[in-house]
Order: C-alpha cells, then sequence, then structure tokens
DNA sequence: CTGTATCCTGATAGATACTG
DNA sequence: CAGTATCTATCAGGATACAG
C-alpha cells in the first residue's frame, strides 16, 4: 500500500545505486554480479546484492542463473525495467540543466 | 558536491513530502504555513518547517514575510520550483500506468 | 501565526567476514 | 562467482514542547 503514484514510483528508484543499475544494465545487458560490481566503483558487494534483490521483487530487474560450475548469472532488465529508462532520463535532463556542473562529480545521461 | 545530475535532482525532490508541497503550491500560490499544514493533512509542523526551509535553501520555494502582526508569511515556487513540476509529472504518470491502482491510498495526479 | 530545539525511532548504507 | 549474516554509522521523519 502507497500514499500515491508518486511515492509508489520513488520507492522503485529511491535507493542510492538503483539508476546507476537501470542504466548500467540498460547499457551493457546481461551483466554478471562481478561485472556491475566493478562499473560501479565504489559500490559495496552487500550493497549491490541488496539493491538487485529489491530490482528483482519489483520486476525492474530479472535474473538468469546458468547453473554452471563455477557459479554463473546473468541479469538484465525486465519491460517494467527498460521502461523506466525514459523517465530517469528526464530527471537527469533537468538536472543537467538546473544544476551547476561544478558541484558535479561525474555526469550520467548524455 | 553531488555524484551526478541524477543525484543532484533526486536530493531535490526527495524528501517524503517535497512533491506534494510542489503540487499544493503549483495549484494554490501565496500559501500560507497554516493552509500547507491543512492540506497536507498527516504533516507535522517540524517536518512541513523542515522540508519548506530546504526547498527555499535550493531555491525552490520563495518566502513573502508582510511583517504584519500576527505573523503573515506566504510561499511560492520559484521558477526553478515550476520548472520541476513537468519533470514531477513525469514520474507520477509512469506510476499511473504501472502501479496496481488497488495499491494506492489516493491518487495525486490527473 | 510561524518557527526552533530535543529526543526517539526506523530505514538505509557500509565494513567485514563467512558459505556453497 | 554469487550470496548471506552481523554489526555499526548516519540520516530522515516524527512526537512533543517551547519561543517570538
Amino acid at each position: 500500500m502507497y500514499e500515491n503514484e508518486f511515492d509508489a514510483t520513488m520507492q522503485l528508484i529511491r535507493g542510492k545505486w538503483k539508476i546507476r543499475l537501470i542504466y548500467e544494465l540498460d547499457s551493457n545487458p546481461h551483466s554478471r554480479f562481478n561485472n556491475l560490481q566493478r562499473n560501479l566503483k565504489t559500490i559495496t558487494h552487500k550493497i549491490l546484492a541488496e539493491q538487485i534483490q529489491q530490482m528483482i521483487d519489483d520486476n525492474l530487474v530479472e535474473r538468469h542463473d546458468f547453473h554452471e560450475q563455477p557459479l554463473h548469472v546473468e541479469y538484465n532488465l525486465t519491460k517494467k525495467g527498460k521502461s523506466l529508462v525514459p523517465v530517469v532520463d528526464v530527471i537527469c535532463d533537468w538536472g543537467l540543466e538546473n544544476i551547476d556542473h561544478l558541484k558535479l562529480r561525474e555526469t550520467l545521461c548524455n
């Protein structure tokens, strides 16, 4: 149960790393756990696992286990997850226009 | 200093009540403190003051003190604040399409 | 009417170590 | 390689009381 559509949507993307994950999985489909951790640089192992799990629960990400040894698991955006990309883009674009670039450590969106 | 444009923008709208405030001030300009508290129903006095103050600091809201007795203060969206309305709308719209309506306590956007 | 200070609680993130 | 468990730090939100 959510307050409203906004809160409901925000809960899906609020997490500190979730947008990064959306962009990451959007540009690099079939990413493996280690790939993601490497690309997100400062993210913690535990936090990555946590945020991915939430996104799976929210049906934003799907997990494909190859049942190989050593373990081989790949992650992808679901259709629902992909549909969030343009939403996130709008937020980024507003930021690009309205946030002082000197205050940005890095640029995420085009 | 922010991580990126997305984080920077999110910080402005992340607060639990900020979108409500944006919509509220957008549809009812020149709102007074009591008005806002009444319309947001379950918000706490202290939290309202806090979130408004942050939005003033972020240059999203402007405060007009009439210097009357008893105190008379009105709040408005700044130009920057108004420019966030379409961004927030996009988030709401995505929610309208993707969140089960049965799980929503109320509807915020058209 | 508007605003501030104190204290408390729950959620989120991170460091670290352990498991199959 | 992928995932879990424990413990800790931080912060946002809220209850309540006080102040100009």
